[in-house]
DNA sequence: CTCCTTTAGTTTCAAAACGAAACTAAAATA
DNA sequence: TATTTTAGTTTCGTTTTGAAACTAAAGGAG
């Protein structure tokens, strides 16, 4: 990912990291419990150049981390580091979406529970502290701490 | 986007649709209220071309409807359907990873509120029923209503 | 009504990214 | 010891990107 967006903004700088077509899924399947270069390959089905560069961008930017497995070997294990499994919240949400508004409820491909109880992921929609749901039009943004003047002076008066 | 995954994930068809550089962006500026394409631009700085075509491929997925505006214009709108509005969770993770990992917490460009109260957008995290909160481990996939034989083979035993 | 600016694009062309296939080399396995 | 698997790299044609120039209609200023 060549850095593409410059501007002061989450999304932009989270799209420097992750927008593009396979490393949210390679991510995906780290999630899933994938950790060798031939697992990830085998389960995305991605060309292996690719599978190289992304897995050297995601360790740069500290999403997985390079382990040597058997000493002095060629082998090795990404493993998700903290910053990695914090996205877990943005992986949950994208496979509700996707198999709501892609598959449909009742045709998801993949269904999610929790060990031990069984029990089905759970729904989930982001409250205020009351409990409203947060809708587009009870948000508002404001510049942050660190805004800069553009910033300042997009979402001043508006 | 030319349905680059075909394998049955409800991320891979997610990132069918928005799984590139600029695509997320647009969404989270319609989120912020932009409908116009001159909007979109200026507020992203992204090239034109480019621009129309991340457009019309939003369009043709349904996540925004094109609106003429004013009566035999070449003007239009283009305003999230409830597809588009259903990325809101997805947006708001993003964001909120953006906060914590790119930026820092105190050192965010934007900050998100609540119109009338003011208050800050809230952390969330997914929880089970009980409220424990949802981590890599304590999930299973398995295969869901609309596996395929691939899925099943892939998930039932591991 | 006329000129100027803004909007909403399209076209062109060079540069960068992608991806299939072949190739390499060490380690694990039979 | 021979074969297979793992973890890549290299090559090269194809696709995508993006900056810049170009269009053409609509809106606004005087």
């Amino acid at each position: 990912m060549t850095n593409k967006h410059t501007q002061p903004c989450s999304v932009a700088a989270a799209l420097n990291v992750f927008g593009d077509a396979w490393t949210l899924r390679i991510v995906l399947e780290a999630f899933y419990g994938a950790t060798r270069f031939e697992e990830f390959r085998r389960s995305t089905a991605i060309a292996k150049n690719i599978l190289a560069d992304r897995l050297r961008q995601l360790t740069d930017d500290g999403i997985l981390a390079r382990r040597s497995i058997s000493e002095k070997g060629t082998r090795f294990e990404y493993v998700l580091t903290e910053k990695g499994e914090g996205l877990s919240t943005v992986m949950l949400s994208i496979i509700q979406w996707g198999d709501r508004w892609v598959y449909g409820e009742d045709n998801k491909p993949v269904k999610l529970s929790r060990v031990g109880t069984g029990e089905g992921l759970p729904l989930f929609v982001p409250t205020w502290r009351d409990g409203t749901p947060i809708d587009r039009d009870s948000l508002v943004p404001s510049p942050g701490p660190g805004a800069n003047e553009a910033i300042k002076k997009r979402f001043s008066d508006e």
